[in-house]
DNA sequence: CGGATTAACTTGTCATTTGCAAGTGTTCTA
DNA sequence: TAGAACACTTGCAAATGACAAGTTAATCCG
């Protein structure tokens, strides 16, 4: 590791900082299993359609949570499971999913529903507070059942 | 490489997508170097201050322009030097660079000047729609002399 | 014109990270 | 109380990354 800055940072750059958390395969798509996909627990990450290892997943958990962006609790419910979810800061990255989805949607062939980019499109505001809104509910609840996405 | 779907991504989903190509440490920030601090040649992007290394260089511009991210093109004014400028793909990547400078501005200590910061958060069009007009400009002038990422 | 310089890479070597398969320890559940 | 679930860890081979030292081609300078 060679570093110039007195704080262990290659610079003071904000995108190079958010890179050093962010800047890999797999941190940014736990993120949006947390923040889209309702997932919470150890084992839905690992069954995720994009097949992270489970070695990888555990240290990108570790990572996540020290750089409070993840934080994790024990399961009151069953105490063999965890349950991950993200921060104030993590959910904080919802407007740079949204901007990465659109982009993607826009230039590659993805699978993303029509519908829910054009809603991020437009509404993005309301998009995001819909986001932010369901990252509430979800905050004492176990059992989140809402949509993952909805447009309106 | 193990990969499930027909096209060879690990998965349809619009953000995975674009992270395999811009997923990993250093991707964005030559992105960043095109976008905002008008660096254009390999030289350029070397002496950063980060500190990439010469062979991830020039691997990582290879990957972008096979992405159709950055454009290559020998400078007509000396033949030796090769010209790096973002494509219509690239630039748009701005609202994704803006909002990932305004999360970690937000969020950690950064050396962003808060009254950039604070432009992209009040003005955020105006400034995505002025990062948009430098790079036109620089279209087809070899040395453009506007500032780098000036508020107002 | 010819030797020094500059620019853009490449190559070699070693350290780190990744990906896969196979465990391990703890908590439920029947 | 035996098994299954869950959240990891470990071991190892392969790929990737960092660093230093070339290499090749095009200018610049005398």
């Amino acid at each position: 590791m060679s570093q110039t800055t007195s704080h262990g940072r290659r610079s003071g750059c904000p995108i190079s900082i958010a890179l050093e958390t962010l800047g890999d395969a797999w941190s940014l798509l736990i993120v949006r299993d947390l923040m889209f996909k309702d997932r919470r627990t150890y084992n839905e990450f690992l069954q995720g359609e994009e097949g992270i290892a489970s070695n990888i997943l555990a240290d990108r958990l570790r990572k996540l949570e020290a750089a409070g962006i993840v934080e994790k609790q024990r399961d009151p419910s069953d105490a063999r499971r965890f349950i991950y979810r993200l921060s104030a800061k993590g959910i904080g990255l919802a407007p740079v999913l949204v901007e990465l989805v659109v982009w993607s949607a826009r230039h590659e062939a993805t699978d993303a529903p029509a519908a829910v980019v054009r809603a991020m499109r437009t509404d993005r505001e309301a998009f995001i507070a819909g986001v932010r809104q369901r990252w509430r509910a979800g905050k004492y609840s176990s059992g989140g059942q809402s949509t993952a996405a909805s447009s309106r």
